[in-house]
DNA sequence: TCTGGGGTCCTAGGACCC
DNA sequence: TCTGGGGTCCTAGGACCC
């Protein structure tokens, strides 16, 4: 049985910009954008008691809280009081963290319990340390799985500490409603509640199964169990490369000028293209997205049959992408994005193998070097090499 | 005054290969 | 005549998270 917290910072990024600017304490806050377009990203607690929520357009907060202060977001600073927590919780408590977020981790703390030190007063001293290390404040929840720690953090804030024990579901877990429940959106949301399942116990019950296998397909299990206090308590340590990295940006009116739509491609791909390059990251594949006036998404994407990282040939891609497919389009959204990405150490290093085997006019002995060259090198990244080398060669 | 921006994961159909 | 089964990759869209 392990023990698990879930440390979730309170109103991270409002609580961030206060502690750089004392002279918006005890004053309603948010960090939005400052166009017509903007939405809220993060309030303050008393911001919040007027009724303004993250997601929420600006102009509506506003006319919610007359006096709200608007702080443009500073991303250097969040990452910065980020690490300050992360590295509390490491240096002091343990390094078994799973990082969610900017503003969120799990921490397994089963090594730390035993007699003189239940989970609770663990928690308590990680939320003073946290306080006293950064001046901010956070939500701790304490259960034998992530997904009821994860739980236990949402269920008392601000600086609440909460316990999800398995024995405390029915007075603690099933009376919420099923929005609450985490991995559950605003459209399963609905379905559930349209066939009569509103609260996290109707998700629980026995003989709710059978219908919950009806809405909703292969997934239903995870939320059956979860709602029944079973899960996942394997934290994961690794810091993994992005999946995908990307820009897009709202335009402060539609529009359908092409020099206009261009100049924030261009925009948008140096910004992309900056933060592959800093992760030293090649990509295969390139997206452009747009969002019509009807709020619709659309994306189109390139595969390539060879790994790039030259800017030029990108950005001339994701041009012609977007002509061939988007062209006299009006669009409130533009976006780019790569996926399909690759480490810049294995891309040379495939490159090389490939070259070699094109040019050797024995297959077999090039095939069986190449063997001999992946059994050698870092275990991590022989599994994509290997994958990327049959991909290629067939 | 009219609804952001960064991601991850999944699905389903089609192409293609053996 | 009427047409497999397994696998991978690509694409587009959508659900979900913060």
């Amino acid at each position: 049985m392990k023990y698990i917290l879930h440390i979730d910072m309170n109103s991270f990024f409002a609580s961030c910009e206060a502690i750089d600017h004392p002279e918006y304490l005890n004053k309603p806050l948010a960090v939005s954008g400052k166009t017509k377009r903007s939405v809220v990203c993060s309030a303050n607690y008393l911001a919040r008691s007027y009724g303004v929520k993250a997601a929420m357009p600006i102009y509506m907060a506003q006319k919610l809280c007359k006096n709200l202060i608007v702080v443009i977001p500073h991303f250097d600073l969040y990452h910065h009081y980020s690490e300050l927590f992360i590295n509390v919780i490491q240096t002091q408590f343990t390094n078994i963290i799973e990082i969610g977020s900017i503003d969120e981790c799990y921490a397994d703390i089963t090594s730390l319990v035993n007699a003189k030190n239940d989970p609770l007063s663990i928690a308590k001293r990680i939320q003073i340390a946290i306080k006293r290390a950064t001046g901010l404040g956070c939500s701790i929840g304490i259960a034998n799985i992530k997904f009821l720690a994860k739980m236990g953090s949402e269920y008392k804030k601000p600086m609440g500490i909460s316990t999800m024990w398995k024995q405390e579901l029915p007075t603690k877990l099933w009376p919420q409603p099923i929005e609450n429940m985490f991995w559950i959106g605003r459209s399963t949301a609905q379905l559930l509640r349209k066939n009569g399942i509103t609260t996290i116990g109707d998700l629980a019950k026995k003989e709710n199964k059978s219908l919950l296998q009806k809405l909703l397909d292969k997934n239903w299990v995870v939320h059956y169990e979860h709602a029944n206090g079973i899960g996942d308590d394997t934290l994961d340590l690794s810091h993994n490369t992005p999946k995908s990295i990307g820009s897009s940006e709202t335009f402060l009116n539609d529009t359908d000028d092409f020099d206009e739509i261009k100049g924030k491609l261009i925009e948008l791909t140096r910004d992309s293209f900056n933060r592959l390059q800093r992760h030293e990251l090649q990509c295969k594949t390139l997206n452009v997205s747009i969002k019509t006036p009807d709020f619709k998404l659309h994306t189109k994407s390139l595969t390539l049959t060879k790994y790039i990282n030259d800017f030029e040939q990108i950005l001339l891609k994701i041009i012609t992408l977007y002509q061939n497919n988007f062209a006299d389009k009006t669009i409130r959204l533009v976006g780019v994005s790569f996926s399909n990405l690759f480490d810049n150490r294995q891309v040379e290093f495939t490159n090389e193998l490939f070259d070699d085997y094109y040019k050797s006019p024995d297959k077999q002995e090039t095939s069986n070097a190449m063997d001999e060259i992946i059994q050698k090198i870092n275990h991590k990244f022989a599994k994509n090499i290997i994958d990327t080398a049959k991909n290629k060669i067939s």
